[in-house]
Order: C-alpha cells, then structure tokens, then sequence
RNA sequence: UCUUCCUUAGCUCAGUCGGUUAGAGCAUCUGACUGUUAAUCAGAGGGUCCUUGGUUCGAGCCCAAGAGGGAGAGCCA
C-alpha cells in the first residue's frame, strides 16, 4: 500500500525520504521559494510541500496551479513555519495533471453552496465536500457495524418492483417499451403483458414489505439501498432519490422497536464523533460560521459538536400522539395563535408543531407514539379497547432538531384479518399483496421495523443546511445533471 | 404544486431619482519580495447587466412573458 497524506502526517519520524501524490489546493511563495498546500483526500488537513525554486525548471512550478495533480518525492521535515508540524522538502516534482487556473472553477475562496452544486463534479475536491463525504463513508459504515454486530442480517429487497402498495408517493416508472407508440390493449390502457416484465413496474419506494418477508425467515434483517420517489417535492430535505436504512425484527414489539432505534443512532452518532474528529471539527466551524448569518431567534442553541455529544449522551423523549396535542393546546404558542395549522387531535403534525415539540418545549430528540390509525400506513398495528373514533396504531416517529421527522416505524399488524380489514378500507387490491399477507397466514408473528432516511441523518450529523450537498450527485425535480 | 426573493466580470456582490465611458473585493496574468499559511505589495486584462418583447428622447434600473436558482410551505424519509 501507498502512503496517504493523513498516515504520513501521523509520521514521528523525521528526515525519512517519502513519495506523495494529490491536488494542489494553493500556490504561494517568494522569489526563492515556493510553499504547495497539497491534498490527497485521505485527510481534511494538508500536507506542505517546500521547493526551492532554483532547484526545479520554471515551467514545473508554473504548472503547479490550483488543482492540478502532482507527484512530490521529498524528504519529510520537520516545519520551520507555524502552521503545521511536518513538510515535505522536494527533490523531485512530477506534473501528472496540469489544471488551467484561468478555467478551473474551484478557486482557493469560498464559494456558494449553489455555485458548488452546479459544479458537482469537481466539488468533492473542497474542504467541505470532501468533509461531507468522508463522514457520509463512515455513517455508512457504522450503520452496517452496528447491525453486523447485533446479529441483524443485510437483506436485499428489489429496486424495481411490481408493488405500489406502500402508497408511499408516485413512482418511476420502468420500461422498456416504446415511449412513443407503446403496444395497447382494446380499451386503449397500455398493454404491460409485453413489458420487459409482462407486468407494469417501477423503482421501489421503500423495501419494507419486502424486508418484512426477510424477518419472517432470517428474524432480524435490514436493508440499505436507494430509493426513489417521484414526487414534486422541492424542499432542502427531500430528494428524488436517496438512502435509506429499513430494519425489520421478527418478536420486537413497539418498545423493542424504540430502543433499538435509539440505541442505534446513539452508536452511529457517537461513530462519527470518534472518526473523523477533524472533518467534524472543520463542519463545526462551518456551522458556527452559517449560524452567524442567521437572526438571533432562528439559530440553533448548540453548536454542531455540542449537539452531537448531546444527542450520544441524553435519553430520547418518549411520549404519545395523544400527550403532544395536549402538550401543543396547553403552549403559550398555541394561546398566542402562533401556530398557522390547526392543532387538534386527528390531525397529522405540521413541521411547525414537530419543531415546537423538539426544539422549543423538550429540546432533545422526540418518539412519539401511537397516532391516530386515519392518518397512518395500512400495515401497522392497531391498539385495542379504543373508543370509536380515537382508535390508534403503534406507530413512532423519531424527531430531531433542525431536521423533524428522521426515522418513521411502527409495531407490524401480524393479525390476518386485522390487517385484511384495514387493507380494505384503505382501498387496496389485496390481490397485489397476496405474497405480503401470505406472511400473516403461515406462522405470523409480533414484529416491528422503522425507516432513517440517510441524507437525513447526514444533514444532521454534518450540520449541511441543503440534504442536495450531503450526497453526491442529488437527484431533484428538474436535475440530473452529472 | 403554492408563496416569496434573486439573476450585473471567472466567483461574491455594489450600482443613487431612468441620464455621458457599468464599479469593488477575490480569482487570473505580469512584475516585486530571503520561509509562506486562502502570503503580501504594485500594475494589467476581463461585461450578451439571464432571455424575449414593451414603455421612454434615453433602460442594468420601469412593465409583461419565459428560463434558471434560493428560502419557506405541502407531500414525506
């Protein structure tokens, strides 16, 4: 294995002859000599390469522009500047990729967020960015640990499906007939029979139905794949496609299911915290800086470490639908008439309420629990002994601060007719489910699952303001570009 | 999809009441400087004022339509 520039500023050893490869970040110097601050990705920091001009042909040093790509090999050293421990002095300078400094659009400033995203190819390359994704690397990793070590299964469900059940929002369709004259059928509808599938199909909203028949045989499985919502949702927070964790258990009931989910983004948090200190630290100063832009009555109370550490080491809040709407008539807000939605019970939350809640009146992340079974999802498990009208699911949604909802899951209706009955009145055609109730028929079972949409988590982690820079190529209404 | 704001140099932005040749900082280029920290100092080059149409003696500025982008909302993860 090469030597990366975060292992070689980890070196205690001076005086030892080195090779190094990455991109110029900048250029500056005298008459007799010229100081690169050269990256390689592997770190935040950068390592200082020192060249004495009269030693190197004057075009080589030309060519060291921001952004070009080079190859140093030197001699480690301790630094005579102030700004870094160790440098690199040159003996020889290999130019494998010139960068024109007149047409490189990333320059050594700062640049917008928009002006960034329109250079999406190139933006990894900032301190930012290549932050961001270093952290969006080690969530990931941590999400698969976390489950790795506590006995969960990695479960593939399909990307594209002939399901729509879910309801989840309008999907993509896949195909592969002819846009412009597909074949039909007598009453005009497409005829899907002849489709690549011989069925209509699309990408998947959500693997959880299938991640359900995964728990059904494996006990604790989850998923990790993209997903895809067709949905002309233009908002900081939503994406056409992203990532998303969906874990499934087998015997957990709703309780199991909240400490899981607590415990698990505990664990992811404090991974990150412990790997990339200095990424995060750098995303630290970042947000400050973005705060200070803010008014004083829209910035956040904590900083982003503070508010990580505090996410690690503070129990969850935990209480009903039913106590939040009590909680939200009984707010000064509420009697101010502060809140533009209504607040009463039966109605689904705003993102005014849910951030009344989190980061105003408990100022910790929230579950809440047991809403309303009108406005949830036909699969999950409904209460008993309710009055008419009232009736309840065991429902939770995670709400963070900043973010609102991050996770959704619930307890699974394992009750056949229970769940027959709502699948009726909710208007589905069983018939599409019949692999999915099959379930409930051979060997049900309490169990239970939840969703963390990941940009959500790496909005909240990185402290990023738009989920459109915490993935790399963002998938929105209007762009695919790149 | 709705509301609202924005679009002027490579980037970030000023641009007065509608009035002569459209400005600044940074970047770039040239030069100076004995080790710099997004170096510093001096000088130079750089413009379809988003597009189209209109009002006017005269439009970067006013009006209309369109395009692109941001923020908030809805939907949700």
């Amino acid at each position: 294995m090469k030597t990366n520039i975060k292992q070689i500023l980890g070196f205690s050893e001076f005086d030892r002859e080195i090779t190094v490869k990455g991109w110029v970040r900048t250029r500056r110097g005298s008459s007799n000599v010229s100081f690169v601050a050269l990256n390689d990705g592997s770190t935040i920091k950068n390592l200082q390469i020192v060249i004495e001009n009269d030693n190197f042909d004057v075009n080589i040093i030309k060519a060291i522009t921001t952004g070009a790509c080079i190859a140093v090999e030197g001699t480690l050293v301790k630094s005579q500047g102030s700004g870094q421990t160790c440098e690199v002095l040159a003996k020889k300078i290999e130019i494998l990729g010139e960068s024109d400094a007149d047409k490189y659009p990333i320059q050594p400033k700062a640049h917008t967020m928009e002006y960034l995203r329109e250079n999406a190819h190139l933006r990894p390359r900032t301190n930012t960015f290549s932050a961001v994704f270093r952290v969006r690397h080690a969530l990931a990793f941590a999400i698969h640990k976390y489950f790795n070590d506590n006995g969960f299964f990695y479960w593939h469900s399909p990307i594209i499906t002939a399901s729509d059940a879910e309801g989840a929002g309008q999907m993509f369709h896949v195909s592969t007939l002819n846009p412009t004259n597909p074949p039909k059928n007598e009453d005009g509808a497409i005829n899907y029979k002849e489709d690549f599938f011989g069925a209509e199909t699309s990408l998947t909203v959500s693997g959880q139905l299938e991640g359900e028949l995964g728990a059904m045989a494996l006990g604790l499985i989850y998923t990790f794949g993209p997903t895809f919502r067709a949905e002309n949702s233009n908002t900081a927070r939503h994406l056409a496609e992203f990532w998303m964790i969906e874990p499934e258990m087998a015997f957990y009931d709703i309780q199991d299911n909240m400490d899981l989910v607590e415990n698990f983004l505990k664990y992811v948090i404090h991974y990150a915290l412990e790997n990339c200190p200095d990424d995060l630290e750098f995303l630290d100063k970042r947000f400050a800086e973005e705060e200070k832009k803010k008014k004083q009555e829209e910035r956040s109370e904590m900083g982003l470490l503070e508010k990580l550490n505090f996410i690690v080491s503070n129990q969850f809040e935990r209480l009903t639908y039913t106590e939040a709407i009590e909680i939200l008539l009984n707010s000064s807000h509420h009697k101010k008439k502060k809140f533009e939605f209504e607040v009463k019970w039966g109605i689904d939350l705003q993102s005014e309420h849910e951030r009344y809640l989190v980061e105003k009146h408990f100022k910790k992340p929230v579950i809440l629990t047991n809403y309303p079974k009108a406005i949830k999802a036909f699969y999950m498990k409904q209460n008993e002994g309710e009055e008419v009208g009232k009736e309840t699911v065991r429902a939770m949604d995670v709400l963070f601060p900043g973010i609102g909802e991050i996770v959704g899951g619930s307890q699974r209706e394992e009750n056949y007719d229970k769940l027959m009955s709502r699948i009726n009145e909710v208007g589905i055609d069983p018939e599409n489910l019949w692999w999915y109730l099959d379930t409930r028929k051979f060997g049900t079972c309490p169990h239970s699952g939840f969703g963390l949409g990941f940009e959500r988590l790496m909005l909240f982690v990185t402290g990023m303001g738009n989920i459109r820079d915490v993935i790399p190529f963002p998938r929105t209404p209007q762009n695919a570009k790149f």
